[in-house]
DNA sequence: CAGTGGTCTAGACCACCAA
DNA sequence: TGGTGGTCTAGACCACTGC
């Protein structure tokens, strides 16, 4: 438990090892990893030594404690983290203010109150920009798929808000194809770590002002002059590999993109 | 060191007391608190539990830890974090993408990289709305600033790019007026905590794309039907206390708001 | 009740900084 | 060299969960 370039504290190393297990997939997500005193015994540290590894692998929402319980890798199944990348919030129409989420996916199949509609879903081949966001090279193959998401109002109209274009790096997510994307009724995330083991951990967004192409309006049904948010996204696995660029064009007239800065 | 209301970790109410030092201002910004031995035997506890106490408020930026020198209030003074609460940042152009913050505030006064136009300073009684987002009662006193930043393009040439309309609760910004405005050279939230001793510690901004009235096109110097970035900022103290409600309009031609997801 | 994470302590030692 | 924060340990005890 040495070999310190310059310097790197136990715990540090510690938190290496059990990121190098959660890559290799040795504990899958929502299962619990080993207890404290187990892992403590494992790598032939103190418990504590331990507990400020996982503290910081928590706080980077890799790993959720439970008290009595046991500490679990992170998973976008958990109902409460299903929009954990989608910061955009319906206004407050004191409808259901305090119950984050629970406008997009429901319990049941039945009362659904987010359609999803996939446009295309392709094969392609990397562009320069979209190669050298996802460090690959160009030409190099992914998968393409375009999407919109509406949401039902009050009165049960489904209003078109959200036009998703997504690019994934292709050899992560073999076997990807329209049908697997149209019968999964989880959020597209959770499909992700289900059906192809990649867990999107951190993400980061670029955000603009833009107005629509003309196509654009079409699928979501606006006027050309309507102004929308633009939100680039990069998505990355653990280890900080970029695996999806996600832009999506967002309608803000009656919902809002939150963020809480410290 | 007890009176626990159904329970209460130790080390949490050391962070209350000390939350309530740095409120009373018995710690002014930028300067250090005591040693963690010294608040130890204060508050007659082990230096762990102090030191959990501080680590967590270290990690919501109201206190810095420098390893050899200790621990220090946080202020928006510090160079590094003067745009702390600033997400809009230039396209990556090559110029200074790793230089974070390099555009707005230059080392003396000449080599600014900012312009700041105030349009309106006047004190004004809140309208329903403000009155609700910083807790006070319709008509009660506020401060209302009107500002334009420009930024400085390759050229030199000073393009405008922010318009921001800010409302102040106007008990904690007594003197506050143009001159004295116009007359600071540093941000505007390290003048509130070196002059008003208001310190502002986080935000939770709303964002929406919009098209700006003729009078903010006139401002901004954009057409009528450029998108605009809208922000819609409420500002709070210690102790969650909304103290200012700031609402930006950004243009982001060049420029982007940029957000980590974790 | 046993097992898990959470708290608290006391003490030793290390890394960094300033004088 | 002394003082500060940072690491690591060992052990005791508490709070929560599920059998």
């Amino acid at each position: 438990m040495q070999t310190t370039p310059s310097f790197s504290p136990l715990y540090s190393q510690i938190k290496a090892l059990i990121l190098r297990s959660l890559q290799a997939g040795e504990w899958k997500p929502a299962e619990a990893i080993p207890s404290e005193m187990d892992l403590a015994v494992r790598y032939n540290v103190s418990q504590g030594t331990v507990r400020k590894a996982i503290d910081e692998l928590a706080a980077e929402n890799l790993l959720i404690r439970r008290q009595g319980k046991g500490t679990f890798v992170a998973t976008h199944s958990a109902r409460q983290v299903q929009t954990r990348f989608l910061r955009l919030a319906p206004d407050s129409t004191g409808a259901d203010e305090n119950n984050p989420g629970s406008d997009t996916y429901a319990e049941n199949g039945k009362n659904i109150l987010v359609d999803r509609t996939i446009t295309t879903c392709s094969r392609e081949r990397a562009t320069k920009d979209i190669a050298k966001a996802l460090q690959l090279k160009t030409g190099d193959p992914v998968v393409y798929i375009q999407r919109v998401l509406a949401y039902r109002d009050g009165k049960g109209q489904s209003i078109p808000t959200i036009l998703e274009d997504i690019w994934l790096a292709g050899n992560s997510f073999k076997g990807l194809n329209l049908e697997r994307l149209a019968e999964s009724k989880a959020p597209m995330y959770a499909m992700f770590e289900a059906e192809f083991g990649v867990n999107m951990v951190r993400a980061s967004e670029k955000i603009r002002a833009v107005n629509p192409t003309p196509e654009q309006a079409k699928l979501l049904k606006v006027k050309l002059d309507e102004p929308l948010l633009r939100v680039e996204r990069i998505a990355y696995t653990y280890n900080d590999t970029p695996i999806e660029v996600r832009t999506g064009l967002y309608r803000t007239a009656s919902r809002h993109y939150k963020n809480d800065l410290q």
